[in-house]
DNA sequence: GTCTATAGCCAGATAGAC
DNA sequence: GTCTATCTGGCTATAGAC
């Protein structure tokens, strides 16, 4: 009897461990690959970052081409439901500007090397990239098509395409943090001032889109 | 005297020889490594794309970061001089906004990997962005932002910070090439129809931007 | 200048003790 | 589950013949 409840405490800690390391590998990975993409990455790195053994690992995820894909699926689950707000919400099209511009740049401030890890690791591998969107049966766009559509007959918004739309309103807010370096160059700003221009484009890139639509 | 002249029958031989083999190094270096990136690429695949021997790679170029460095700097002084249209050219804003979305368009429909393979490779070593960017004595901004700080004061524009016009302006024609498979998959677009697309974008897109600033 | 052959290293993956 | 030690393959770079 004192076995068994013994042997039912052991697995429990063993449980707790199994998981927390699995997460920390989860973690340190993230932070890896993200800054240094799948090829850039080293298996020793991600066990020093996780502070645990590198053997560990391929325990834990088998190959190092199975950790990367767990990484890209988690961000890409991270990413995705943001689209979302902006095709599948109720809100009118300027409050849905609005409210996109807004969140998505505090989004990815928060999350400053996620964009361009996702559209980095798409460029190299765009099969892999079809794969693994259709498994997450990604945002649809054509409630947004048809909400275009609308406003544009209703005479709210200038005759314009959805999809031509929908590229701006993501170009104007995640380019900036893929091409950072470039605009720091070229303009001339320190860290802190980019990440000011950054705060204030919150704002002022929902104003610059509306008054491009607006009629 | 037939000695003499035959070795500088020879020299011009060598020459032109050296000549073509180091272009087609460098060209095939451009090829792989703007498509695979720095740790992606690898030597043996560069020599096959030129059609030569791996050894002639070091021959001629040292090392593998040293050829990536001539590469990397052709691909930025083939980009740089693009910026300099919209920066320091003499037309007015609503032109110069025009002409470049329509050119900038056309350059990169036919260096596709260019811009990528540029934010791809400072991002992940910007310190070598600065130095990089040091050398090539890059277009300046300040015309650019006297311009627009005159327009805003004509009354010819909306009021609006030069640095962010100047954000806007390349994000909306560079990122839906840096995007592309993103953007295919979340529009459902064959390469056919997002190069259509793109064709578009080469007017939309000033129609755009001058309909966000004008008064 | 161009090739073949190989040195030397490093990274991913596994074996096996605990 | 976690570690140390090691195998194995592949990659950059060089030596040396032609």
């Amino acid at each position: 009897m004192l076995t068994i409840w013994l042997n039912y405490l052991v697995n429990i800690m063993k449980k707790t461990k199994d998981t927390t390391t699995e997460t920390s590998i989860l973690n340190a990975a993230k932070t890896i690959f993200q800054q240094k993409g799948m090829d850039g990455a080293r298996m020793q790195e991600i066990a020093d970052e996780a502070g645990i053994n590198k053997a560990l690992l391929h325990y834990y995820y088998r190959s190092k081409q199975l950790l990367f894909e767990a990484v890209f699926k988690s961000a890409f689950s991270l990413l995705a439901p943001q689209m979302n707000k902006i095709l599948n919400d109720d809100s009118s099209i300027f409050d849905k500007i609005k409210n996109f511009s807004n969140n998505y740049i505090s989004f990815i401030i928060k999350h400053p090397y996620l964009p361009n890890f996702i559209i980095q690791e798409l460029n190299k591998n765009p099969e892999f990239a079809i794969h693994i969107l259709a498994e997450n049966k990604f945002p649809n766009i054509e409630k947004f098509k048809n909400q275009i559509s609308e406003e544009v007959l209703k005479g709210t918004i200038k005759p314009i395409k959805a999809d031509q739309l929908f590229i701006n309103i993501l170009s104007l807010n995640i380019f900036p943090f893929i091409a950072a370096p470039l605009f720091k160059g070229f303009l001339n700003l320190n860290n802190d001032e980019y990440n000011l221009m950054l705060e204030h484009r919150k704002t002022e890139v929902a104003e610059f889109i509306i008054n491009a639509i607006k009629v």
